[in-house]
DNA sequence: GCCAACGTTGGC
DNA sequence: GCCAACGTTGGC
């Protein structure tokens, strides 16, 4: 199933888990993000999945948007995410009704290929007490999920190159994809999208790709 | 398939 | 609390 910074430095949003792991005591290291980011309630999403068949001790995670497209009411639940940043997002920020960029990661071309929505606030993901799920994870609830309603795909597919270049122009400009998630937070698997990027991205489905972007750092 | 970046673990 | 070793992500 999916598989599934700023400048200025303040207290992070959520720091991790000190009070939900029983092995207290633990250090724990403290991210820390832009205040502005903290501030603003955060209503749109990029969830990243794999659309192309990948085994994890012998299960496959593919999951791709044609997956999501297949399952019961064109929802799926958002399990096997595995970090604590992503899981705080989608244990406290997420909430029913906001909008998300469905990505397709470790894929020829990877992009953004369709919006979704929100369809059910965390709740505990179950999978990780399963001793046969590749994300297994003997602990008490720690890690959280959320349901995922396809709406539509993008109007046309917005590859990572693309956003890639706009970044790299926008960080000089000061444009609306200066600081995006894809870039400044590149690993996390749940990452929050500004509205002012929720709307610049979505201007680029009615704008055509330009080829240069595509070319450009790579 | 490679490997850089980055998150996690654990020794001290 | 530091940091080296290790594991994972994910673009290329």
């Amino acid at each position: 199933m999916p598989r599934k910074q700023p400048k200025k430095r303040g207290p992070v949003e959520i720091s991790e888990n000190v009070e939900n792991f029983p092995a207290a005591g633990k250090k724990v290291k403290v991210a820390t993000k832009a205040p502005d980011e903290e501030e603003e309630e955060i209503s749109h999403w990029l969830m990243k999945s794999e659309p192309e068949s990948r085994f994890e001790n012998g299960i496959d995670v593919k999951f791709g948007v044609e997956d999501l497209k297949e399952c019961p009411d064109q929802t799926a639940c958002w399990d096997g995410v595995r970090n604590y940043q992503a899981r705080n997002f989608l244990r406290d920020k997420m909430k029913k009704g906001h909008q998300v960029f469905f990505y397709h990661s470790n894929t020829k071309q990877p992009g953004i290929c369709a919006i979704c929505e929100v369809a059910k606030e965390g709740y505990v993901d179950h999978t990780q007490f399963d001793p046969k799920d590749p994300h297994y994870d003997k602990e008490e609830p720690r890690w959280y999920m959320v349901d995922v309603k396809f709406r539509r795909m993008t109007q046309r597919y917005i590859p990572l190159a693309e956003l890639k270049a706009l970044h790299g122009q926008h960080k000089q400009s000061g444009g609306a994809l200066r600081d995006l998630s894809l870039f400044t937070r590149a690993r996390l698997s749940v990452q929050p999208i500004s509205q002012e990027e929720w709307d610049f991205i979505l201007s680029l489905e009615t704008t055509p790709a330009k080829f240069e972007y595509l070319k450009a750092y790579r």
